[in-house]
RNA sequence: GCGCCUGUAGCUCAGCUGGAUAGAGCAACGGACUUCUAAUCCGUAGGUCGCAGGUUCGAAUCCUGCCAGGCGUACCA
C-alpha cells in the first residue's frame, strides 16, 4: 500500500461513516495533516459539510468520528474542534509506506496512471560570444529539474538547447579577434574556448568606445556572413567551435545535457515562409513604418488580452521588417513550428527569463492564430533576475559571476571541508575530485532552485557557498548518514524488516514518516505547477526530519534488535526518498561525505 | 501612462486552489560530541504577513483601491 492508496482508504472510511451518520454522502471530503504528529497522522476538516448537513463543523466532526470504527488501518478517529483526526496504526503507517518506497525505488512518486505526453523543454539557449554566467546556471538548473520531473511523471521529454550563434553580437568578437588576435587560439593561450572568445568580445567593446567606426565594420561583417562569404563563414565556424567546446565542458561540469540542439544559423530564416502564409490568411497585415520607409508585416494582438494603444488602435507587434530581414519573432515562429513538427509535441516549454514574458505572450498568440493544435501546449516558464549585491548582472559592465569560476570556487570550498573531515584517512585525488564535484554542484543547484522561479534571487556569494542550513549539502549529508548506518548494519548482519513496524511511533519517527507520506503529493504539485522549488523545500524538510530523528534515537544500537530492524526500514525508505528527490532536481548523492 | 511580477522576522525566503497557535535558513545569544559522520541537534530572542477597505463563520491566501521596487511596453534579443 503506497501513501496514495492509504489516503484513499482513509477517505473511503470517512465517507462511509458520514453516510452512516447523516444519510447522504459528504461534499468536499479532504485530507490534511494535523499541526502536530501527536494529534494524528491525517485529518479531515469538516467545514465543507456544514452547509450540507446543516450543522456546525464541530458537531459534524464529533458525530462522524464516532462512526469510524477502529480497524487494521485506522487505529483511532477523534474529533478535535472542526477536524477529525485520524491515527493510522503504526504497523501500516511505517511498514506499508516504507516497504512500498523501497520496492518502487526511484519510481515511488510516479503515478500509475500518467498521461504520457510529448514535451519539449527548451532551456539555456546561450549566445556564442561569451562564457556562461550565473544567470545561465539558474536557467540550466531549472531546465534540468523541470525536464527530470516531467520525465519522472511519465512524460516523454525532449531537452532542447537553442544556440544563438549568429548576429551582430557574434560578429563583434570575430572582428576583434581578426584585428588583434594574431592567430592565437584557446589552445595556444591555454584558455577555455568560450572564455577566449569572450575576451575578444570585451576587447571589441573597449575598442568601439574609442573608435565608433567599428560599428559599421561589424555591420559589414554581418552582411558578409549572411551572404555566405567563405572567409567570414570560416572564421565564424572556427570561433563558434571554440565556444561550443567550452560550453560542453561547462555543461558536463554542471550536469546539464540536451537531446537536441537547434542553431540559430539554421533557423533564423525559417519564419519567413510562415509570415507569407499569414499574410495570405490575413493573420498578419502590412503597415507603413513610422518613418515612412516601407511596410512592416505586423500582427495585431487581441484587444481583450492586450488592450489598446494610446491612439486607440489595437496593439501590434512586427513579425517581419520592411526590408525582408528577420526579427527575433520571425525566427521564433519558425523555430516553434520546426520543434513541434520535428518531435510531434503536445507541450513546448520555454525556460527563459521573465523579461521576455511579453515576447512569449505574443508568440503564443500568433501560433494560436494559425490554429496549430499544439499552440495551447506552449508555455513560457519564466524566472526572475539574479542580482548581485551591487545590482543586476550586466555583462557589458563586467558585473557578472562567471559560471566556471563559481563552480570552481564552490568545489574548492567543498574540497576543504572534505579534507578536514577525512584528515586521518586522506582520500585519493580521484575520490576527492568526485566528491567535491557532487557537493559543489549540489550546493549551487539547490541554492538556485530552492526559491520559486518568479522570485528574483539576490545572490549572496557568502551564503551561496555555505553548506549550513537550507542547502544542498545539508540534504546530501542526511543521505550520506543514512548510507553509513545501512552499511554498518549490514556488517552486523542487521537487515531492515517490515514485521516490527508497530514498535515505531515516537514523535521523530512520526515526523519523518509524515514527510515520506507527503513526498508523492509534493512531487505531484511540482509536476503540475512546474515548480522544482516545491520539491527542494520538501527534500530539505525530510532531511531535517531525519537529522532530528538521528540525533535523538539510535538505529543500530536501539534497545532491541527488532526495533533496530524496524528503524532500518524507516531510514532506508527515507534514504530512497532523499536520493530520488535530489536526483529529480539534478543533484547527485554520495554514500560517504 | 498602461501591462505583468514582487512586497511575510534584522537578512534571504517558504506558505498564496481560504481553515487548527504564520514557518524555515542565515545572523545573535545559550546549550549538546568516550555514542550509527557535530556539514548535526536542542533552546532563547525576533512578525501591525506593504497600507486601507471589502467578501466570509474564518483572509498572509480571494476582490477593490492605494504605496514601494523590478521588468516590459511593434520595427533589440
Amino acid at each position: 500500500m503506497d501513501s496514495g492508496q492509504l489516503k484513499e482508504s482513509i477517505l473511503t472510511q470517512i465517507e462511509h461513516a458520514a453516510e452512516k451518520t447523516f444519510g447522504t454522502s459528504p461534499d468536499g471530503l479532504n485530507l490534511v495533516y494535523p499541526p502536530g504528529v501527536d494529534m494524528g497522522d491525517f485529518a479531515c476538516g469538516c467545514f465543507p459539510m456544514a452547509k450540507q448537513y446543516r450543522r456546525s463543523p464541530n458537531d459534524i466532526a464529533l458525530k462522524i468520528a464516532k462512526n469510524i470504527p477502529s480497524g487494521e488501518i485506522i487505529q483511532k478517529a477523534e474529533a478535535s474542534g472542526p477536524y477529525i483526526n485520524i491515527k493510522v496504526s503504526n504497523a501500516v503507517l511505517f511498514g506499508e509506506i516504507c516497504s512500498e518506497i523501497i520496492k518502487k525505488q526511484e519510481k515511488f512518486c510516479t503515478p500509475n496512471t500518467s498521461p504520457k505526453k510529448r514535451v519539449m523543454v527548451e532551456y539555456l539557449s546561450p549566445n556564442t560570444n561569451k562564457p556562461l554566467h550565473l544567470g545561465h546556471l539558474r536557467n540550466g538548473a531549472l531546465g534540468m529539474a523541470v525536464a527530470n520531473i516531467l520525465m519522472a511523471a511519465g512524460h516523454h521529454v525532449v531537452k532542447a538547447n537553442l544556440i544563438n550563434n549568429r548576429g551582430v553580437h557574434i560578429c563583434k568578437s570575430m572582428l576583434a579577434w581578426q584585428r588583434w588576435g594574431n592567430d592565437t587560439s584557446p589552445k595556444s593561450e591555454g584558455i577555455k574556448g568560450d572564455h577566449f572568445v569572450g575576451k575578444w568580445y570585451v576587447k571589441y567593446a573597449q575598442e568601439a568606445e574609442k573608435d565608433p567606426g567599428l560599428e559599421t565594420e561589424v555591420q559589414k561583417m554581418l552582411q558578409r556572413w549572411e551572404a555566405g562569404d567563405p572567409e567570414i563563414v570560416k572564421l565564424w565556424k572556427m570561433m563558434n567551435d571554440w565556444v561550443y567546446e567550452g560550453f560542453s565542458e561547462t555543461y558536463k561540469k554542471f550536469g546539464l545535457n540536451f537531446d537536441v540542439f537547434y542553431y540559430e544559423s539554421d533557423t533564423y530564416k525559417l519564419g519567413k515562409d510562415i509570415i507569407a502564409k499569414g499574410l495570405e490568411k490575413q493573420i498578419f497585415q502590412k503597415i507603413l513604418r513610422d518613418n515612412g520607409a516601407g511596410e512592416n508585416v505586423v500582427f495585431h494582438l487581441p484587444v481583450e488580452k492586450f488592450g489598446l494603444e494610446k491612439n486607440g488602435n489595437p496593439k501590434k507587434i512586427t513579425v517581419l521588417r520592411d526590408d525582408g530581414t528577420s526579427l527575433y519573432m520571425t525566427q521564433d515562429i519558425g523555430t516553434a513550428i520546426l520543434k513541434a513538427t520535428d518531435h510531434n509535441l503536445d507541450r513546448s516549454i520555454y525556460v527563459v527569463g521573465s523579461e521576455q514574458v511579453h515576447h512569449f505572450q505574443c508568440l503564443f498568440e500568433i501560433l494560436k492564430a494559425f490554429e496549430y493544435p499544439w499552440a495551447d501546449g506552449c508555455y513560457h516558464l519564466s524566472y526572475g533576475m539574479v542580482y548581485l549585491p551591487e545590482g543586476k548582472m550586466k555583462s557589458r559592465e563586467g558585473k557578472i559571476v562567471d559560471a566556471d569560476d563559481l563552480i570552481e570556487e564552490i568545489e574548492n570550498l567543498a574540497a576543504q571541508e572534505i579534507c578536514r573531515r577525512n584528515e586521518e584517512n586522506p582520500l585519493s585525488e580521484q575520490e576527492l575530485k568526485y566528491r567535491k564535484q557532487i557537493i559543489g554542484q549540489g550546493a549551487i543547484k539547490f541554492y538556485l532552485l530552492r526559491v520559486r522561479a518568479m522570485q528574483d534571487i539576490h545572490f549572496d556569494p557568502q551564503e551561496s557557498i555555505s553548506f549550513d542550513g537550507f542547502t544542498g549539502p545539508y540534504c546530501q549529508y542526511a543521505y550520506a548518514r543514512i548510507s553509513g548506518i545501512l552499511r554498518n548494519a549490514e556488517n552486523l548482519g542487521l537487515t531492515a524488516a517490515y514485521g516490527d513496524s508497530n514498535l515505531l511511533g515516537n514523535d521523530e519517527e512520526l515526523q519523518l514518516i509524515r514527510h515520506l507520506v507527503r513526498f508523492p503529493e509534493e512531487f505531484e504539485i511540482s509536476v503540475n505547477d512546474l515548480t522544482p522549488s516545491r520539491l527542494a523545500v520538501h527534500i530539505f524538510n525530510t532531511a531535517k526530519a531525519f537529522n532530528q530523528f538521528y540525533n535523538k534515537h539510535q538505529v543500530i544500537h536501539a534497545d532491541t534488535k527488532e526495533l533496530a530492524k524496524a528503524r532500518l526500514l524507516l531510514i532506508k525508505a527515507a534514504g530512497t526518498a532523499l536520493k530520488t528527490g535530489l536526483n529529480l532536481i539534478g543533484i547527485d548523492v554520495l554514500e560517504r561525505m
